[in-house]
DNA sequence: CTGTATCCTGCCTGATACTG
DNA sequence: CAGTATCAGGCAGGATACAG
């Protein structure tokens, strides 16, 4: 598969888009609404190191692209629940595909990390 | 598929390599050298907006991370070319199918953005 | 050609405090 | 509980100049 022409060009939509993907915190927030809605402070919970601000700021970008719902139910104190859209379901298998690739070449890319150290080391 | 249990958990492995991969910039490169391999201007001119400073730095760490290769060829003035390795080809596919994504859906993207940015208007 | 070095600016982020 | 507001600090990134 090829991509479009103008994947390589500046402000192309295409590039925008990837821009959002290519994003760690999202990338861990679309893999962890993958199964039930989730709670704003479950997902702060789940997902170590990530800030209140930060994550606010994903999830409402998300929103924004059309990825992920919110849904505000009245309880007191309010229950706010984020789930995965249509479209951000056809997101998770490729999002997915790239953390899992992580986990299984994790060890190969840190062993290259030394091998490459111990050469500038020597130099 | 499922990731392994540690993936949401601060400064893991696995979390350091999707830093990585999770880089706008990162993604075009691999995905330029897919094919033959390219010299450093050559992917410079080609990927629109990149700096040289930014460009030099990832390929760099994307060379230490074992997933390009950097030859050096003494002609003068020296060429340099870089490549993907076995381990960067792995890698190619999902970050193709990500790119891809970008490319197919970027209109439900935009016209979420637009209805998202009406409904706060209107507010 | 293929970078590195330096400076400098702007944004991102964490920390903290506050609101509905 | 689920955020927003504000501020200060650090660091990524652009611009420029220079080197091998």
């Amino acid at each position: 598969m090829e991509w479009a022409y103008n994947v390589y060009e500046d402000r192309c939509p295409t590039r925008m888009v990837l821009d959002r993907l290519a994003d760690k915190w999202a990338v861990l927030i679309l893999d962890r609404l993958r199964g039930a809605p989730v709670r704003f402070n479950h997902i702060r919970r789940d997902i170590k190191g990530i800030s209140q601000k930060v994550l606010s700021q994903t999830l409402k970008r998300l929103e924004r692209d059309g990825l992920i719902s919110r849904a505000v139910f009245p309880t007191v104190p309010v229950t706010v629940e984020y789930a995965l859209t249509p479209l951000g379901r056809t997101l998770t298998d490729t999002v997915s595909a790239l953390a899992h690739w992580a986990e299984c070449n994790m060890d190969a890319v840190l062993a290259a990390q030394e091998a490459y150290d111990a050469a500038v080391e020597r130099r």
